[in-house]
DNA sequence: CCAACATCTGAACAAGTATTCAGATGTCAG
DNA sequence: CTGACATCTGAATACTTGTTCAGATGTTGG
């Protein structure tokens, strides 16, 4: 068995080169795997993810209202919505003075859904949830 | 007009008062909100997603398999698998000199695969985008 | 028009984190 | 045992990123 000695096109010991060239193959290109992580590292944020998850309850919510459902200033949940807003993650409409905002991503919605029903540890699987108005974060099971 | 000029406990102004607490009520625990930011934010670096959609692909790997599939050096594949190791997301059986690692986290997992089965569709919008590789949604099943 | 208000923005600072390098640990072959 | 090898680890670096402060923009009511 002299698999452990191959080697790749950049000096590289292999131990597994024909799952090494399959597994390389079916890797997302490096731009979806980029905004992949951008997608994920968006919700890899405690405030971002309160404020998210406090639209996933209210529906709308304006500026100030978010400040006091997350715990943040009004300055940082400006900021942090600009950043939500830029991938297209949440809408705002402005009535009047007011900025209000809303969930406008259904993918992100079923990532923060399938997060939340598994708050800690592993428990019930929710796979028909693909609806992006489903939102089981009305029925709350935290009390696992 | 009075309706806008609610104040909650820490003086800061509310437009909806009610809508807030109902929210504020529903979201989840500051310790449950930090595991789950800990968990997207493992999943949102370039580095480590592809690490996992190999181990996602793969099923089980070595190092310096995973550091050729991608494109990183032992040293950061290392880093990278000690610290999804210390989440539990990956877990290594030792061979001789080897370290084989594999996905052992259902959550992970799942949203791993949801994020994959959607790349591309959520930061810009592609309109056709439905995966020149295989979107590793197909074959997930290979680890176990 | 003006003053009060909600939100947005830019710059500066602080904090966290990934990567590299060099060396440590533990394993196998002879 | 000794040397070659795979992986792990710690420290130093540079990088990214969240938060704050002060001021800008745009809106409402008198």
């Amino acid at each position: 068995m002299a698999a452990r000695e191959a080697v790749d096109e950049c000096g590289v010991k292999l131990v597994d080169p024909h799952k090494v060239e399959l597994v390389r193959a079916a890797l997302p290109s490096d731009h979806d795997i980029a905004e992949l992580a951008d997608v994920f590292s968006l919700l890899g944020d405690p405030g971002r993810l309160r404020l998210l998850t406090s639209l996933l309850e209210g529906g709308e919510l304006c500026v100030c209202d978010l400040a006091a459902t997350t715990a943040m200033s009004e300055s940082a949940v400006s900021h942090a919505l600009r950043l939500l807003r830029a991938h297209r993650v949440v809408t705002v409409s402005r009535r009047g003075r007011m900025a209000y905002y809303r969930l406008d991503d259904a993918h992100v919605r079923m990532l923060l859904d399938l997060g939340l029903t598994h708050t800690g540890h592993t428990v019930a699987v929710h796979p028909e949830r693909t609806g992006p108005a489903s939102t089981a974060a009305a029925k709350k099971d935290k009390g696992q």
